[in-house]
DNA sequence: AGACCATCTGCAAACGTGTTCAGAATAACT
DNA sequence: AGTTATTCTGAACACGTTTGCAGATGGTCT
């Protein structure tokens, strides 16, 4: 592998000189500086990051480390990350902890080791027991969707409360009155919010709120189907339901579908996410979109600022938009009391 | 940030004690390493990959390119690969180049700055155009699906043609006689070696080849349902289509459903890729598994054995498994000619 | 001519680690 | 006691780069 000093002595310079060419130094001769690089393109020399980053103290690089990166949902916001790391010249280290806090553990060890410059964390499980080991760390930490975000130094979320109120808000304005929650049996906090949200607008839609309307998946389409076979299992089913995410909303649908009743003309259906899935459901989802690929971007460059010295604002949060397609719609004629 | 230096004054040693006795060396007395690791562990020392990589020539780092990462089928790719680097103490870096060219250059070149000891490259559309630049690196390169495999030194591809006659004949043996191929317009050898499949099949089952039955889709839903619209129009439509890839059948579905047709009572569809989509369309799709996860351990497996010296095999092809789900059937009951 | 300045270049040190080689200390022999 | 073998440690160099400082070269001014 050719190196600088190889390339000094071909151009018969120091390798200080070379050195200072290459990064267009003001101090070198423009002549001279011709020539190095004229020579350092011929012998095909490329400049060794881990050589700069030894004297630098920096590697440009940010380590990422996500739940599952096959999940599309992070896959969007690691687009995000990468787009604005690129324009920057920053490079992207991603490790996957299957929310596994060993592998977790294992992955923000190996970012340490390789003196990354800054940290992002997309795995929503994971509590504050990781807090002492993040922080262990001589470098900046940001956490997107995280179960805690306060306690971090620096996140950045989706409004989830305000998400559960838009969602809700839909279903009443159309005139349901019986607007279910299928939310999320694990007790993540954006569950929580979620429901707040959505629980809200019915106390101000003077509509207010029945337990019994509430039902429990596991974020997965399996889950949102068992669920949703429990609410319309009851006396009086609800004519709507608003969903933690897409996956238990594609659940709900099938479960809809083969009680044999329709969407949105027996039963309105809202989910959250907006999953590339979510256009090609059948009817076409009616969902919140989490603005995922800006969240991405907006994480990336709220680290980067963090860099480069700035103090940006340590909590960010991003309002998702609701994308009203075809699952909803007014409650059937007979049930609107 | 402490350094070994720091370690070696406090134990009052040289760092090269240190060095030796954090390697578990067996050259150093077991004390005095017990005394060594303590007070390593006491100031929160890290090993530097930086210093480390200067001295032993390699990153323990695999560069990956992939197209977008936001795509679900890529994500399993690099899930797989990510687990046997993790398993292997390698670190990923990750690049998407969204099928422009200028980033995927861009990517390599970032790679080989960064001293990747391997790149793997997974973006079907990259031509022999990058094959000097890829081979100006002095780095083992595999290249996972890709569209010249042959060109390459290696490369991890799955069997097109394979898959392509595992589909046709899945349909043949139901009994279908008019057999459609929704194939994409770009011309991918991808698509040629599964239309060629196809065909093989219909010759073999004495069918014969009918071209009217072929449209191009463009690898996309909204692709996917024009050519299926075009297929329907024909005086005698056929009763069975086996798709470029999943999403292209999933337009095929849409199509055929506002057609006023049902699948599979009046026509059969067979996917390919199985994306996770594919068990949540209406009905549930019959389709080609890509051995996604395992194609990405696979490549990150020979990748391996090229670092450690081995000469594995230099092209490696996986057959997909048809996974019959619910959008294939004998063909309806008065076009069985 | 000498003083001064501007412009460029090289020397040397530093970053953190691994490794070779020589030598010190101790133990085991004759 | 003297020799040899064994076990451990430290000095020194190397890896590839950046950068402060000193010095060289050539030019301009008094």
């Amino acid at each position: 592998m050719v190196s600088i000093k190889d390339i000094a002595r071909a151009a018969h310079v120091s390798h200080s000189t070379v050195s200072r060419a290459l990064r267009n130094s003001p101090l070198v001769n423009s002549e001279t500086s011709a020539i190095i690089r004229k020579i350092a393109d011929e012998q095909g020399y490329t400049v060794s990051a881990v050589g700069r980053s030894l004297v630098t103290r920096r590697t440009n690089t940010i380590g990422v480390v996500v739940t599952s990166i096959a999940n599309p949902f992070v896959g969007e916001i690691v687009n995000g990350i990468e787009e604005v790391a690129l324009a920057h010249d920053y490079s992207l280290f991603l490790a996957t902890c299957h929310a596994d806090p060993v592998r977790e553990v294992r992955a923000v060890r190996s970012f340490q080791e390789r003196r990354v410059d800054g940290i992002l964390v997309n795995s929503s499980r994971v509590g504050a027991l990781y807090l002492p080991l993040l922080e262990e760390m001589r470098v900046p930490i940001l956490l997107i969707n995280n179960q805690h975000p306060g306690e971090f130094v620096h996140s950045v979320s989706i409004d989830n409360l305000n998400a559960g109120r838009v969602a809700a808000r839909h279903l009443a304005e159309l005139g349901h009155k019986r607007i279910g929650y299928l939310g999320n049996r694990f007790g993540l906090q954006a569950d929580m919010e979620r429901f707040s949200g959505y629980r809200q607008i019915l106390e101000e839609a003077d509509i207010g709120f029945q337990p019994e309307l509430v039902a429990h998946g596991d974020g997965r389409p399996e889950g949102g189907m068992s669920a949703m076979e429990r609410l319309l299992a009851l006396p009086e089913p609800p004519t709507a339901v608003f969903c933690y995410n897409d996956m238990e909303a594609i659940g709900a649908l099938r479960a809809i579908r083969e009680h044999g009743l329709t969407v949105p003309g027996d039963v309105s259906v809202v989910g959250l996410d907006d999953l590339f899935l979510a256009s090609y459901t059948d009817p076409p989802l009616t969902t919140i979109q989490q603005p995922k690929h800006q969240m991405g971007r907006l994480a990336a460059e709220i680290l980067l600022q963090l860099l480069s010295g700035e103090k940006p604002d340590s909590h960010v949060t991003l309002v998702g938009k609701l994308i009203v397609r075809q699952t909803t719609a007014p409650p059937p004629a007979g049930r609107r009391t």
